[in-house]
DNA sequence: TATTAATAGTCCATAATATGGACTTTTTTA
DNA sequence: TAAAAAAGTCCATATTATGGACTATTAATA
């Protein structure tokens, strides 16, 4: 995970944005300093003065209980770049073949935060379609197959905090318990996969898989759906290869980009 | 602009983070070396160092004609950190009191790139109200008042980009055509606000104001919509003071997220 | 296409900066 | 309230970044 790469004469540089990436994977409570030093090769002297430089310049924010964020200027930055935008189109083709070879409705969805957004979708060549999520909706991480695909590849820890977090909201959803999307996070993790009947659609059910990103936290999902008698196990089985293939596609794109 | 921050033991990270943000303000085009060099106080050996540190670490590309952009790890670090939607929970009561004030609908834009996102919206008192446009939406900037905005927040150079990558798409927007838009562009900035009627809702007129960043460029636009009858010249004037004190709240807002 | 100008990339001795041991202060836990 | 843990600070030293001067590459011009 943690590459070695470090331009010569840049070390400091190497340091922090590997403090703002190990940041990152305490999304939601936060990170301490001392979880900082004991999760990296760094100093804690070292550490407290290179986070106290981001927090000036904004990359990193402190909360009132010293724990560590991502800062706004990391969401300043992502605006201007226009990313989200590109990646629906980029992703499009790869979506599409993915629909063309199974038949079905394929979806791509992005994490943001304690959510998934659907960014793009296409729909196969089978004579019943299931476009039930539609382009830019967005619902809490664990809802439907991408989201729950997502959840799954977080750790118990911080699946457990965005839980916490999207109770409130869960309620809308089909009366989905905390305890309920807690089995299906276990299950997919047993199983490898993410499949959830949609709760907003009756009948309709949807299989997903994660694409992790460079800091090694599932950044996005790609997802087919179909009618439930349609997506048996055994037929489950014969498409997550396709998904698996997608998403390693997916994520070569967003890498390249 | 520059802040002179920078914490005592970390200049190196204020350097790097200054060329980030240098990048930013070049969205599109990208940024050459000297560009940098010329636009900020920094040696060109040393720029050159601390960049290929920033390439190597995912935060800054490169692309083949040497230009330097900004990285997918931007883009992937703000995924994690769900400030998008915290964003329009925050700002709904600043735009709920927009909306109560003047009686019309209130918006809140969002840039993504060269596209605009409607993010919130409220409704207010007045007995004929105008959501035309949807929260989640997205259309090129320039189209909508809240895109004109942010637009005319952009330089000369920086807009003309932005008018030549969404050409293809302006005339799914009531036959809008480039000239027509660098037109509203160049009155925008004469006259302070962006103010133009809405081509998917033939009757409606939006004014709006851009929210500028730290880094300098915009990240969003406070808009109010009504009928055209009703925004007259003069209500324009009578309501533009509302908005820029919308814009300010919602900019600390930013700045304390 | 040859020539020139401009930009990008590299090297290394020196100057400047980051480092970490040891410390104090603050916060949390028992 | 006491004890433990974490956060924050200081400074002499070792490490790292710096910028002048260079070469290599790319773009502009004739």
């Amino acid at each position: 995970m943690e590459k070695t790469a470090s331009v010569s004469g840049a070390q400091t540089i190497h340091k922090a944005i590997s403090l703002l990436k190990f940041i990152a994977r305490f999304s939601g409570e936060g990170a301490r300093l001392i979880d900082l030093v004991r999760g990296m090769e760094i100093g804690q002297p070292t550490a407290h003065r290179l986070l106290q430089a981001l927090v000036a310049e904004g990359l990193v924010k402190q909360d009132t209980s010293h724990r560590y964020h991502l800062g706004s200027l990391v969401f300043e930055l992502s605006l201007t770049s226009g990313h989200h935008f590109n990646l629906a189109d980029i992703c499009t083709p790869v979506l599409k073949k993915l629909a063309d070879e199974t038949g079905d409705t394929s979806f791509l969805f992005l994490r943001s935060g304690d959510d998934a957004i659907c960014l793009a979708r296409e729909q196969g060549p089978y004579h019943i379609q299931t476009p039930v999520v539609p382009v830019g909706s967005r619902q809490p991480l664990g809802v439907s197959a991408g989201g729950l695909a997502i959840l799954s590849a977080l750790s118990e820890q911080e699946a457990a905090a965005v839980l916490k977090a999207i109770t409130p909201r869960l309620v809308m959803f089909g009366n989905l318990t905390t305890d309920r999307v807690w089995e299906y996070y276990l299950k997919s993790n047993a199983v490898g996969y993410a499949a959830i009947s949609n709760r907003a659609a009756p009948g309709v059910k949807g299989v997903g898989v994660p694409i992790i990103g460079e800091i090694g936290t599932p950044i996005a999902a790609v997802t087919l759906a179909t009618t439930i008698s349609r997506m048996t196990e055994e037929r489950i089985q014969e498409i997550i290869p396709a998904l698996n293939e997608a998403a390693e596609q997916i994520d070569v794109l967003l890498r390249q980009f």
